[in-house]
Parts: C-alpha cells; structure tokens; sequence
DNA sequence: AAGTCGGGGAA
DNA sequence: TTCCCAGACTT
C-alpha cells in the first residue's frame, strides 16, 4: 500500500470516529452543500449556525432565493458578515433558473461561472454531491499541506497552489473510498487537530507523513503575508427619536457596510482629517447643524472590529422637535420594523445598547 | 497582483 | 486585551 492510501484510510477512519453532526451534513443537495459552504466561508462553524439555520428556512431552494430580494436576502443572511455573499447567492440562484433551470451543472467549468461559486465551493459540490474526484483547496487543507508537505512558500503564493494541487491529483486520482468525506476530513483535522496554532500532533491520523512534524516545525507553518496595519477609528452614530420613530438611511456609499440600513453615522481615521459621513449631504441632516433636538444623550463606546478598522463606536441619542423629512435614503421606523432594516452586527450592537440603556 | 469585505473565538 | 483566520470578486 502506498502513503496516498494510507493518508486517504487514516483520515477516513478518523473522520468517522470524530466528525461532528452539523445538521447541514444531513441532506447533501448541492443547493445546501452551496449555501452553507458559502455561508462557512471565512466563519467559524459555530457563530454560522444559526444564521445559516434561518437562511435556509426562509430560501429551502434555488427558486425561493431567485425570486427574493437583495434588501431581504441580506437581512436573511445578517450576522455572518461579508454581506457581498448575500448578494452574490442571489446572483447565483437568480443565474441558475436563467441557464438551468434552478439544477446544478456537475462540470467545474459550469459550476465556476455561477456567482459565489469559485474554486473551492466548486470543488465542494462536486466532491460531496457528485462523487468527482477533486480535492478542496480552502485555509484548513492549505494549512494542513503546508506542514504534511513542508511547503516553505508564502501562502497562496502560486507555487504554493501548484504544490497542493499536484498532491491533492495524485491522492484523489487514485482514491477508493468516498471523495467528499476525504475533503470533509481535511478541513475537520484542519479544525481540530491540525489548528494555526499549536497543532496536536500525538492525536493527529496522519502525523508519520508530515514532513514539518518529523523536523518539528509545525508551528512555523504555514509562512503567511505580513498582514496590514490596524487603523483605529470612531464610529460615531445619530439615534434620532421623534414620537415613536427611529431614524435609519441606506449607507449607499459609506465607507463602511455599503447597502446596508443603520443610523445617521459619521466616522474619523487616525491620520485623517477627514471625516466620512453616512449621508451624502450634510443640509439632509440640519439638527447637526441647528440646534432642531430637545435633549440628547451619549451611550457607553462599543467596541467593533470591520477587517482591519478597529472600531469605537460613540452613539448619540437626540430627541428631535420637528421631523426630518423622508427621501429615498431617510426612513423613519418605529420599535418593530427597525430591527428588519438593522442587519449588520455593529448596527445591531448600538440598536441594543440603546435598547438596554 | 492587490485591495476589499465582518465577525467572533482563541490566546 | 490582542491576534487570528474556514474565499470570491473587483480593479
């Protein structure tokens, strides 16, 4: 037996022994293996969950989401962050009905076209709803083959991809057992035993292959990028109360959470003078001018984190005399219908902290 | 090839 | 607290 065969029966084996029952591991139609790798990317397991949960309730299938909306289907997907997925399912669900009839082509070449859908989401589908074999490429197995294979190039560095695939062709060209629970195994090793940090060797089915565990360098494995530098700045937010109504606008080219609802904002960078404001013209919000509020109030800063932004959100409370009048961008909400409009978490922490103030 | 886009869990 | 990372798209 070769070390193809036995990586490909150490892993399966262990996999069975280890895996853990997510409810999406139990109907394996591409439509979900595509929407919940999707809604897996760049998320934990955990804090995905429940989001995912809801979204496939409300979309169970291709022709629920391509009949939907980018406003709905964003709210649907709130909580998960990296709101250009949303908007991407929704390109994808509304491309499948127009080229295929709401079924999944079983071709990488098809399936790469579809919106959302890149190499590793691909390669997903197809390994666990079709049986191709096609090895998945995503952090936890570059990671894994970084240190199995001791590749001291720079993370997604071409040679680095060139390196994996070529291994990732000879294991699957040759493998016996089932392709999709050999690419489900990578990434739950990837998640439990061979971790960015302090990897645990001792339990790992694999570890009489790995080339950096026999030198004893796993931990300096895999070599990423220097990453950038944190910015640091203040969000600062406008809750504006008239009667029962709440303020919110659509933030169409603000610097953060583009599309997205939330309250009149302004934000400042270290090292800029430069403000941006959430609204477009500083005369639609005359009480920043004038002094149009009874009485206001500051909440305790929260702390958020937006990529590489460190966030301290100040929040506002102003109790307005006369009403700031509607346009396409301006709505005002009462207590109920605000939280269909709040979709992003840093929204929703300052909805919450006036709520508990 | 590089920049962009959220968020929470681990250390 | 700070650090870390489970892709795809646009330019």
């Amino acid at each position: 037996m070769n070390n193809y065969s036995k990586i490909e029966i150490n892993l399966i084996e262990w996999f069975n022994k280890n895996k853990e029952p997510w409810f999406f591991r139990k109907d394996r139609t591409p439509y979900k293996v595509w929407i919940s790798e999707v809604a897996l990317h760049q998320t934990r397991i955990n804090a995905a969950l429940e989001p995912l949960k809801r979204f496939l309730t409300i979309y169970p299938n291709v022709h629920s989401l391509a009949k939907s909306t980018e406003e709905k289907v964003m709210n649907a997907f709130r909580g998960l962050g990296y709101y250009n997925r949303a908007k991407n399912l929704l390109r994808g669900a509304v491309y499948l009905e127009k080229y295929y009839d709401g079924i999944f082509p079983d071709t990488f070449e098809e399936l790469i076209k579809i919106p959302s859908i890149g190499s590793y989401t691909a390669a997903a589908i197809l390994s666990i709803c079709f049986q191709k074999k096609i090895g998945v490429l995503d952090g936890n197995v570059k990671r894994i083959l970084s240190r199995l294979l001791f590749i001291e190039k720079e993370i997604n560095d071409i040679s680095f991809i060139k390196t994996c695939e070529k291994f990732q062709n000879s294991l699957f060209s040759q493998i016996k057992l089932n392709s999709g629970d050999l690419n489900e195994a990578f990434m739950e090793l990837g998640q439990k035993i061979c971790t960015p940090k302090n990897p645990d060797c001792d339990n790992c089915p694999i570890s009489d292959f790995c080339f950096a565990q026999k030198k004893n360098k796993q931990n300096i494995l895999p070599i990423r990028k220097t990453k950038k530098e944190n910015i640091t700045v203040d969000w600062h937010f406008f809750i504006l109360h008239y009667e029962n109504k709440f303020l919110i606008q659509k933030y169409n080219s603000f610097c953060f959470l583009k599309h997205h609802w939330g309250f009149p904002s302004f934000s400042s960078f270290e090292n800029s003078n430069e403000n941006k404001y959430s609204f477009d013209n500083i005369n639609e919000l005359t009480f920043l001018k004038k002094n149009n509020y009874i009485e206001s109030k500051s909440l305790k800063p929260i702390k958020h984190s937006i990529t590489h932004h460190k966030i301290t959100m100040h929040t506002n409370i102003l109790n307005l005399n006369k009403v700031i009048k509607n346009n396409e961008n301006l709505l005002w909400v009462n207590e109920n219908e605000i939280t269909k409009y709040l979709t992003a978490s840093a929204m929703i922490k300052v909805w919450r902290a006036f709520k508990n103030n």
